[in-house]
DNA sequence: CTTTTAATGTAATATCGTAACAGTTTAACT
DNA sequence: AGTTAAACTGTTACGATATTACATTAAAAG
């Protein structure tokens, strides 16, 4: 009965422990370039650190920013590199919508992303509803298409935010 | 039973009539122009026209180079304008996975377009399904979210471009 | 320890999108 | 019709996002 699978997450609450969301991933990262045998190198410790550090999005810009150690302003391209690194590994996915970039919430679960951004509050969570992804593959594939990829982006308002007016 | 339903549409075809689209969006624009006493000026036709000849995604920019009339080339803002326009009737749409517009291919039936975006031939197809439409909203609020918005875009091959390797 | 591969530094440039404001056309109302 | 208000257009300038190209350095593989 497939309406009855509890779905995996909710919208991240305000005030949870931040902090170790960030531990986590980092772990999580360095984990998985063992694994595969790349490199986890500062500058993508130090993009994961400051995506990871924000349940909102963030634009290469924003982060490229908070990436002046010595107030040099390093070039875009920087960012860029980093990004595409982490995203390959499923570390960060990008909102198409908002051309931004936040850190994953389900590392390793194999998941199609899903995501739920909040006009309000601007935080960001994760859906990742298989009933969904299986929906649009059937659907997709009865309208004579072969699904690589989806994405999935809702906009609206978080609990939180309905809540407090 | 919801699994019953057929779908609205199918990936279309490459070799469909293409001129009998364009005519009937146009012809779609001018009714729905009068309906809602909207101006349906030449350069949000000739914008609509342009984007209606083609199911492969435009950029602005691509539009703005067949806007060329007199060799003298326009400035950006007057696709955005004419865009923005068109997309809040709904007779265009936006895919954020690739910044650029695509002719409605369901004007009126009050649809939250999906889309499939074919890797090979990039023609693109609306899927518009209730049943994913209706999947997400019923996760969302599970997830403790309000939908305001859903952007689903889709990514393959089309049976065309399966079909000849 | 040298060869090859991967990562970084740096500059330049491409692509996408908006702000601001003046001028013109259209619609609405005497 | 003539006046006023609203919508549309023209034009310049600029902001935001992203990539190419190539030289240099660091790391891994042999």
């Amino acid at each position: 009965m497939e309406d009855m699978e509890a779905l995996p997450v909710r919208f991240p609450s305000r005030q949870h422990n931040h902090s170790s969301c960030v531990n986590k991933l980092l772990g999580d990262a360095e984990e998985e370039c063992r694994r595969q045998k790349l490199r986890f190198t500062e500058q993508r410790r130090k993009v994961l650190e400051i995506i990871a550090s924000s349940h909102k999005p963030l634009g290469a810009y924003d982060i490229l920013e908070q990436m002046n150690f010595s107030g040099r302003r390093q070039a875009p391209v920087v960012a860029y590199r980093a990004l595409d690194f982490l995203i390959n590994l499923g570390l960060v996915h990008r909102l198409n919508s908002l051309n931004a970039f936040v850190a994953c919430m389900a590392v390793g679960e194999d998941h199609t992303a899903q995501f739920l951004i909040c006009r309000q509050c601007k935080n960001v969570g994760e859906l990742n509803s298989n009933r969904v992804s299986e929906r649009i593959e059937k659907d997709a594939v009865e309208a004579g298409f072969q699904v690589d990829q989806q994405l999935v982006e809702i906009i609206g308002i978080c609990y939180e935010c309905a809540e407090s007016g």
